[in-house]
DNA sequence: TGTATTTTGTGAATTGTTTCACAATAGATC
DNA sequence: GATCTATTGTGAAACAATTCACAAAATACA
């Protein structure tokens, strides 16, 4: 688009923090900007793909293909990320066959698929109560890192990464602002 | 199921954080144990549906009936949780109206449906390029609270709550902490 | 080329959160 | 009922994150 320089408050604007709060981020991973002329957009865009790794593509696999796995597996902004959905995977396949979507293999499959792909970051959508026994497999066939949509604290060796994502919460959460920010209001009238 | 005290260390445990974290929180709160006799779980578990509005329920309603709204539409759990989703939206309604799903109305009946059930927080989970637009008329009707599921930082009054869920987001942070992880090992051979 | 202005980069100050450590005490045990 | 023990409750200490404030440097402009 041909924008050349970004300034740290027009980073920060957009990204809704403090402008003192991006250039100390910047400066804490090495990237220099020119007091007066700001950050140069290409070599920051640069600096920041190695930095998250954006500039290889990860293979990760879907687990569980209820309402949300199937969800996730149609998700399309995943690509542009350079998360790459190579398969997904459910106890009871053909349950799912129906549209042309990705193919739904059945569990037995895990191991020969994750190692055919290198994959070792899992998406777990599985019921509450398979999670941890599907989470052991998982484990076992050398998978490092879990995105975890199941409302389990799921128990792992130290060397494999859980991101726990509760929709519940999420919710609930600004349901519980949303109450707060109008009981604060009623005591001023 | 009989128990009828607990200890701040077996729900650390549970919550994967420390015994003082309970506590802490607990005390925040005025929740009050018995100094050797622990808490007693039925005053424990009243005080948090207290505290977190448990004891009520809320309407709200999905807005985008894509992939994503339509998997949160079917979601189980948010029932048990007080999360009641007393309508969808989309600006095709008739594309969506295949299975017997939850019923997804066209937005011009927004307003007449959340003024009706008194809905306050709003699911987004529309496509980028309509989320401020959509947001915008939500805020209009009145809606307090939004769940924001694409990828756009929501301009809204300061009276309006958004929590951002950037499902990209927590794949690439275990991807990349994964990967951290291997370099470090590898450090080490 | 010199001066004014804008923006970075970062120590220091502030604010917030988590952990520590231990007195107070309720309950268990004899 | 006296003593022992486990557990809470909470100030103080340690740690972490954010904001402030300003010197240093790069650009703009005369």
């Amino acid at each position: 688009m041909g924008v050349t320089r970004v300034y740290s408050y027009t980073l920060a604007g957009k990204a809704g923090v403090t402008p003192e709060q991006v250039r100390k981020d910047f400066s804490e991973y090495g990237i220099k900007g020119n007091r007066r002329g700001g950050y140069l957009t290409e070599s920051l865009i640069r600096a920041i793909e190695v930095i998250f790794s954006r500039d290889r593509k990860s293979n990760v696999v879907v687990v569980g293909m209820g309402n949300l796995g199937q969800a996730l597996s149609r998700y399309e902004r995943f690509a542009g990320r350079g998360i790459n959905i190579v398969a997904t995977f459910d106890i009871d396949p053909y349950k799912h066959k129906s549209r042309s979507d990705i193919h739904v293999y059945p569990m037995e499959r895990l191991e020969e698929i994750t190692e055919r792909f290198g994959v070792t970051v899992a998406i777990l959508a599985v019921p509450e109560i398979s999670a941890q026994e599907v989470c052991d497999e998982l484990v076992n066939l050398g998978i490092r890192g879990i995105v975890n949509f199941s409302p389990v604290l799921l128990k792992v060796p130290q060397y494999v990464v859980v991101n726990n994502v509760n929709l519940s919460d999420e919710i609930e959460s600004v349901i519980l602002s949303v109450r707060r920010m109008k009981e604060e209001q009623t005591l001023f009238l």
